[in-house]
DNA sequence: TCTGGGAACTAAACCGCTCTAGTTGCGGGA
DNA sequence: TCCCGCAACTAGAGCGGTTTAGTTCCCAGA
């Protein structure tokens, strides 16, 4: 005999298939003695649910969707996306849901990939990442009406929920330091401005100018590769008044910068200091070591699981959860700029 | 309505349930006017299938299952796994063929997970990762009788088809250019010890110190991470007679390795030469660059997801595929060792 | 003693699709 | 003309659960 069903349980124990039904979802309609005699069958049997069984009768797929439009190849250079994931899969796997992970090109592929997972049971909700401006897939996720949560914010997705963190209050904790250290020439190195985020922490810096009575505050956009990093660095830092400090939306590009300043000669902190988005162990085990903004990345996964699971359990609620701003680690990357510079 | 079915669509064509069921999966049994009357139905009605009611049927879940048992938030440091993932990702989606990820503490619960998926039909295959020295995985493998490929070898693997890179190889090719460069001290910055990969690096270095007539080849096993990598550069350094050169078993290792040497005043690579397993973003920025053996973890990843889809859609095959040896990449960090040392 | 009602349990429909066995109709060969 | 064989298609039985609509049976209350 294969692998057992409930209908072979039923027999052993003599009972209906429903009954056994009954019991293993723990749900009245049978007495106690019934109940455990079915588990000890059913346990002795080596008896597990066949999910697409259940799935079929319209109940849960025990699963969740995650859909990532990057390039496939670039995926694998950010710490940021497999701490998130480590997160994500912590806090599902403690409820025994599984993660469908997906890499396409762009969105519309992304769009696709949620109709026919949702359209075929496949997954109980989503979670979107990298929320764009005036993005398609927030109109096709409530248009589906499934669960789904949206990882930044605020504003934007619609009536989705979703999961954020202050981009913009993280950038100003940035630029305020760099201010006080006495720095007057801020560059940054951005990722892609059709991100949202990326837009937050661009408007956040241009808004500091006034403020801090800064003489220069430029955002170079970049596709967050290392290359663009070291590329846009290097425009910066060949210019004639050039900045005294940088900071770069990702890890990977501040490591990039730290580079080429090498190979510039510009030495880091004296004359160029380096401030980092996203914490990890690129930032910490350089030399100079990179001064960031640290934010618990796994943490983060987590708590986007919890709210997903949430929604799927109770369909008609709708969160949106702020958590904590990443917080200025300060480490040997900036010192106040330089007499001469 | 809610989303058509089968039988909508039969209903609608006037033919029955089977005649769609044959036209939609391309067999025969229907003429082609039937067929493509069918097709355009279902394409104006927006039809897609229900996974769930096909896996239930006995065919494919059209999705394999990558179980990984590593702590969560150690994942998110290697650039290999998501390297790797994103190769899985290329070919897997190239098919419409879903990933279902799942991080778990022990082999013991990732051998649960295989059990609970395979008879649940969540999955067509697996792809299990860091074989160790005496697996049980293996047994538990075989014994589900469900396609499996092994990421790694030679050998070990019982029955399973694997993917492997020839480790032994790689390592002589390190040990052969630094004794080349004329190093005589040779460290080794080892992983884990019960993963057969890490044995099999350790076993070509010891096997090299008569060849090349080294005077020291020792290794020290870690755990990976970047915290024991410089902790064991740490102690390496602060011998008598300290190494000329370290290999790293992995770039994280490397990166932190370099970080130590810094704050110890020693310098790369005039005094010390250094070298990483596994290439990435990481060894490409730093200052200096490190030399490295570099593999394409991203085609590798392909090459797994295709020889599983091969598995899959053969069940009786087996294959054991050799991959591209890694090549060693060099760059500023490995030098002759100085006339003192 | 009869009745109403609830707990315990059964039988069978149902989810959407696949697949096998069977039916129909048509063309061609003897 | 008859029959065979094949292509085209239908009917319906699963797949393994969930769920609903009963059916028993027993006990409390009038």
């Amino acid at each position: 005999m294969g692998r057992p069903t409930i209908a072979d349980i039923a027999e052993r124990v003599g009972v209906s298939k429903g009954a056994v039904s009954f019991a293993l979802n723990g749900r009245p309609g049978v007495s106690e003695a019934t109940r455990a005699r079915i588990l000890q069958a059913a346990k002795e049997m080596n008896w597990r649910p066949h999910s697409a069984a259940r799935a079929l009768g319209g109940s849960r797929a025990e699963a969740v969707g995650l859909v990532i439009a990057r390039p496939a190849s670039t995926l694998g250079v950010e710490p940021f996306f497999a701490q998130l994931l480590s997160g994500l899969q912590a806090s599902l796997s403690a409820q025994s849901v599984a993660m469908h992970l997906l890499v396409v090109e762009d969105v519309e592929a992304e769009i696709e990939v949620y109709r026919e997972w949702a359209s075929a049971h496949r997954v109980d909700g989503f979670i979107m990442v990298d929320p764009q401006v005036r993005d398609p897939r927030i109109d096709a996720l409530q248009e589906l009406e499934v669960p789904a949560v949206v990882l930044g914010g605020p504003g934007g997705h619609g009536s989705l929920s979703s999961v954020w963190a202050d981009d913009r209050e993280a950038m100003l904790s940035v630029v305020d330091y760099l201010a006080a250290l006495g720095h007057r020439r801020v560059a940054h190195v951005a990722g892609l401005p059709r991100f949202r985020h990326t837009q937050r922490r661009m408007r956040a810096l241009r808004d500091s100018v006034r403020r801090l009575g800064l003489v220069e505050a430029v955002s170079v956009p970049t596709d967050f590769s290392d290359a663009e990093g070291a590329a846009a660095t290097r425009a910066l830092l060949s210019r004639g008044r050039r900045p005294t400090a940088i900071v770069y939306d990702s890890d990977v590009m501040a490591l990039a910068g730290l580079g080429v300043a090498g190979e510039m000669g510009v030495r880091v902190p004296d004359e160029l200091s380096i401030v980092a988005f996203d914490d990890s162990v690129l930032t910490r085990v350089t030399h100079p070591a990179i001064t960031s903004l640290s934010r618990d990345t796994f943490a983060l996964g987590g708590q986007v699981a919890e709210v997903l699971l949430e929604l799927i359990a109770d369909p008609g609620r709708r969160r949106d959860l702020k958590t904590a701003t990443p917080r200025l680690v300060v480490r040997e990357s900036t010192a106040p700029p330089s007499r001469d510079a």
